[in-house]
DNA sequence: GCATTCGTTGTAATTAAATTACAAAATAAC
DNA sequence: GTTATTTTGTAATTTAATTACAACGAATGC
């Protein structure tokens, strides 16, 4: 818990005095870690032992020590927390909750992400004779998405919705191929069926699925995210931006793999785009 | 920019012994923030006053004033910068990179959000008769996805990544349809024209893209989100997680402006999910 | 090659800041 | 109403940071 958070939830653990210093340091905590424990002590209007007791009582060595936790709470303009969005809760408020919840489940996975892991399957991708990606639901469109990225890299890249149709893709494939399995729980039937039956035609299995679930007994590699989805809002939200963060972080690793001349690919592909597009110099606002 | 960087960057401008200094405090920042001027210059080898005269230099007011700085570069771990991927990055290295730069650019992109225009689509988007979701290329994985999400409230939703079936779809729309145009340029020809189609047959045209494009100039409500691309690895990365979330955001809306009744359908949406999937208690590890 | 100068570093003195010890006031308990 | 306890402030002390100045070393010029 940061300080700022801390003066908040003692506020009625505090004496007369303290309590006139922790509204001074709330009113402008900015102010604060630039002054003096006398300017301080001042603008509360007690005495400078005063304000070191306030310091000690929230566990700090001291005042010097305390503008330290200071600055630190305030470092982070507002911290990343998973903040639930609630009933009544206006544009603004579930805007910003909704955004910063992300952000703290990015968090989450960054922290989690197991990068051995990472780098084993980019090396399997790099390697692939072809690849496919396989998702259903909320993680079909994580796979089009990867299909998207990967499809620039001129590899054999195939993307299925369908489970007839990933069935199929499954039972002909053969060893050297890859296929990308993404379920944020790892409990979808039919996706595991995919994985057993792609597994037994010797190809590879990456699992970007939960750690420890059915799906992920049958990959070969499980890419595992743990981000705590909040089941507020009945629908996948930031599991499945963590899961598209991790394909922008496998097709990264894989134009990283093959070098500077394989980017220069890339360019093209992209370039090869402009002919649909409005030119930024024919359009005036 | 942050002290941490500012030494690194100015490493170069430093005499002998500043670096001396420099060095300590790079190898141990936690430890620095909690030693004095004394016991810094003890570890560096060097004297008090050139441990001060290392803190002007950083444009600092001095030693305590310096730590307040670094503890604030400390307090986010790492902060979010739009740091990029380099030839010779490891794993470590661009999957740090990538989560980091995704995080800063959420945050810029709830800074540039205009909550007004979120409110009025999410007004437009209660009272559609008919939902459409076009996107081309990256965006088509975006478009896919709010599909997915509106779906399950239950009203008529569409969702096309084929120009043919877009324009199709864009004629026949009436008054009262809403139609989504997902494009992060916003200069993509063919989506402009589903756009104005849509428009000439009294649609509401939504244009999740970028303000002053030709796109937006052909939409009735214009949600930019203004993430500046890493262009580095030629693919949409970043903008398309921040237009998710902004789909998620309407979604949000959507449901709450449709109250706690309309919740309880979600749940049974999801729950009916259930049948398809393993049973968390069916397995066992 | 030596002297001078400029930049760098350290020592010692000074100043500023924070902490402690103690006393007075205020509050609560008996 | 007196006593005990908590709270607060004053003054002394200690600690930390800064300044002023001197010495050293490297670079430049003669």
């Amino acid at each position: 818990m940061n300080v700022l958070e801390k003066i908040v939830n003692s506020v009625n653990s505090f004496s007369k005095s303290e309590r006139k210093v922790a509204d001074v340091i709330l009113a402008n905590p900015q102010t604060t870690i630039h002054s003096s424990i006398a300017a301080l002590a001042k603008m509360a209007d007690v005495s400078e032992p005063t304000v070191n007791r306030f310091c000690r009582r929230l566990d700090t060595k001291g005042f010097p020590d305390f503008k330290l936790h200071l600055a630190q709470s305030l470092a982070n303009g507002t911290p990343y927390v998973n903040r639930h969005v609630e009933e009544d809760d206006g544009p603004e408020a579930y805007t910003a909750k909704i955004f910063e919840s992300t952000m703290a489940a990015l968090d989450a996975a960054r922290q989690n992400v197991d990068i051995q892991t990472i780098n084993r399957a980019v090396d399997v991708l790099t390697q692939a004779k072809k690849i496919s990606f396989f998702g259903l639901g909320a993680s079909a469109s994580v796979a089009h998405d990867a299909q998207n990225k990967f499809f620039r890299f001129n590899v054999p890249v195939v993307c299925f919705d369908d489970i007839v149709m990933q069935r199929m893709s499954a039972i002909n494939s053969t060893e050297g191929d890859v296929v990308v399995c993404i379920s944020h729980t790892g409990r979808t039937k039919n996706l595991c069926d995919i994985a057993g039956i792609a597994r037994e035609n010797d190809a590879t299995v990456i699992g970007v699925t939960a750690y420890d679930s059915p799906l992920a007994k049958e990959c070969n590699l499980v890419l595992s995210l743990d981000v705590p989805e909040d089941t507020d809002m009945y629908m996948p939200m930031a599991s499945r931006v963590a899961q598209l963060v991790l394909i922008d972080i496998l097709a990264t690793g894989f134009t990283l793999r093959r070098g500077t001349k394989f980017r220069e690919n890339l360019k093209k592909v992209k370039d090869s785009l402009r002919g649909s597009r409005f030119d930024k110099k024919d359009f005036h606002g």
